[in-house]
DNA sequence: AGAGATGACGGAAACGGTTCCATGATATAA
DNA sequence: TTATATCATGGAACCGTTTCCGTCATCTCT
């Protein structure tokens, strides 16, 4: 057996088995044009060197990687989401005989491109094949991206401030169609004294409101929203509107929380002024996060297969790989609504 | 510029900025010995040809590949626990100019280490200098890494049915001290009706059980414990337990939950039965995961710094890569009791 | 039997860097 | 002035694979 240092090669294995160096790279790369009994030979001096071959010698010559990164832009991890998403690609990956990197990104979203300090992941060429851009993305980082000339596709939900067609591969799922869902069922059950409650300066509460107002529009007059934009985080943003909810003159009969976080927050609120979920108020969020299990009772949610988001960002990247001219595509992923205990019939 | 297949080489830049080889090389790497003028000269080329430098290339000289692979064994992600120890490795490799490999494995824990199906990552030698192992680890899986000679540091609090002395390096936070700090604080505040619960099939349960006796030793004649082996996922041992504890006689003032999904499954199946806490009854958790925060009262738990974990295991990869022969090492990291509201003086 | 195709195999060249040695120029010391 | 050290530089050799071409043997077809 070999120290780390003096690592079998393809020659030492060459030399044990008595065979050519172009013997040994066919038995590793498949074995076709190999007598079976030299194959052997081979598979015995590989063995009983326990060699292993060199990956930056093959890479090298095959100009592929095999690799993808998973690049996490303005983030921290564990918001369980894009976790999730990661675990997706790296399942996929795992099948495919692919590898996955992963690295994480701080930028200023208003700096130019070319001032962007890229991580240090990005510096060479040749580290991985691919991108796989998730966490919140701006106009001016994947330009930077761009010039780089790296195939990449992008998580689709959290871009902002993009206009216009664009220039690369997404994947997502459906927001609109997600959130319209969600509401029909909600009028379905009878109510007619809605809420909605989100932030809007994020672009994908404004489409998850605008698919809230087109549900509304006609079964309810003026559908109600709180929707002012506040630096809070989700859940205490929930926390917050629950109060003004509650203190409406005319209070709702059910409330769409753009998401799981702030119903968590409004579910909060309201147990905390002894109103009751769902006798006294509906809700309903968007997401279906692990926590959306744990809430009591357990919450009405939209779900969002994060997993499956990963999977698919891997497998268009590939494509892309293998027909780098091919159009851009744009993936969008359905959505399942998750009738759980927190909407009550009226 | 180019495309991706014709990318220039150093062999361009010195023809462009008319040096040698040798030239440019040392001007990628820190630019000693060459004149001012000669640098500038070369890095106006490099900018000029958007040359970025081969990694494979690099690497195969330099025996070093500046990656490092994150393993996960035997789980799936969501766990946020282990996200979190991930960020702490990207965030200090980032720092150390360092890049991360993310892989899983899935293994069966009582099959021979020979007969374990590795994960495509470790097929090849030099992908990355050393693994982090997290997740759930068993001999059999270590010892056939140990058997590939890659260096490697483990995550040391969820490592199943070792006995004596270790072979490798470990990191980890102290379990029994903190269940210590977290059982004594409960006691300082009055509480002598203690309970413990906690499916002692899992080790780490054992360690924390035991430094829950060790500190009731003192002041408690029969400490009592629900730590029956069952099947179930620890929300639901929780909420399970939760019942049982409700029916004690002698209804206990305080329960020590083995971490915070016990300590949340508890809190429900409290509420259920209209039992208040912390005025009924006091709760304390472990781990500080997000949830925490969420419930409400919040919960009073110990802390573990995941992102610290993190960070440290990649530093001791590195100082073990640096120093193949130093003598084995186990960090623990101390842990912090954070009293938040779920446990009242009496 | 001879021509041509195919299979099995060996080994040179290539991949794109780094390392190291040789060389000439310049500075410093004797 | 000469010997010696240091600096700036070019380029061959090398790292460990894959790729490709050439050779030889065998097989098939006329």
């Amino acid at each position: 057996m070999n120290s780390i240092c003096d690592a079998a090669t393809i020659r030492d294995v060459a030399r044990e088995a008595g065979v050519g160096l172009g013997t040994v790279s066919r038995v590793l790369n498949g074995g076709y044009h190999v007598r079976l009994e030299t194959r052997e030979r081979v598979l015995r001096a590989i063995h009983h060197l326990g060699f292993r071959p060199n990956a930056q010698a093959r890479r090298i010559q095959r100009r592929r990687s095999e690799i993808v990164c998973f690049l996490l832009s303005n983030r921290k991890f564990p918001n369980s989401f894009h976790a999730r998403i990661l675990q997706g690609v790296e399942d996929c990956a795992r099948e495919l005989k692919q590898h996955v990197m992963f690295g994480g990104v701080k930028y200023d979203s208003t700096a130019p491109p070319w001032q962007i300090n890229l991580p240090s992941i990005l510096d060479e060429r040749g580290l991985f094949d691919g991108l796989i851009l998730s966490g919140t993305n701006h106009p001016n980082f994947l330009t930077r991206i761009q010039a780089l000339r790296i195939p990449f596709v992008v998580f689709g939900n959290n871009l902002v401030d993009f206009e216009g067609e664009k220039y690369f591969d997404q994947v997502g799922y459906d927001g609109f169609k997600g959130e319209l869902d969600a509401v029909e069922s909600v009028l379905g059950l009878g109510h007619r004294e809605l809420m909605f409650v989100g932030d809007v300066s994020y672009p994908w509460v404004r489409v998850r409101h605008a698919a809230f107002l087109e549900a509304c529009r006609d079964h309810i007059n003026e559908p109600r929203s709180i929707t002012t934009a506040r630096e809070l985080s989700f859940v205490d943003y929930g926390e917050w509107a629950g109060e003004r909810v509650l203190d409406q003159v005319r209070r709702p009969t059910a409330v769409v929380a753009v998401n799981d976080e702030v119903a968590f927050g409004l579910w909060r609120s309201f147990r905390r002024r002894g109103v009751h979920i769902p006798s006294d108020i509906s809700l309903v969020g968007f997401d279906d996060r692990e926590e959306a299990l744990l809430m009591d009772p357990p919450l009405t949610t939209v779900r969002v297969r994060k997993e499956e988001i990963g999977r698919v960002c891997l497998q268009t990247l590939l494509e892309r790989l293998r027909h780098p001219e091919m159009a851009f595509v744009e993936r969008t992923l359905p959505t399942e609504l998750i009738v759980r205990g927190t909407v009550r019939r009226l």
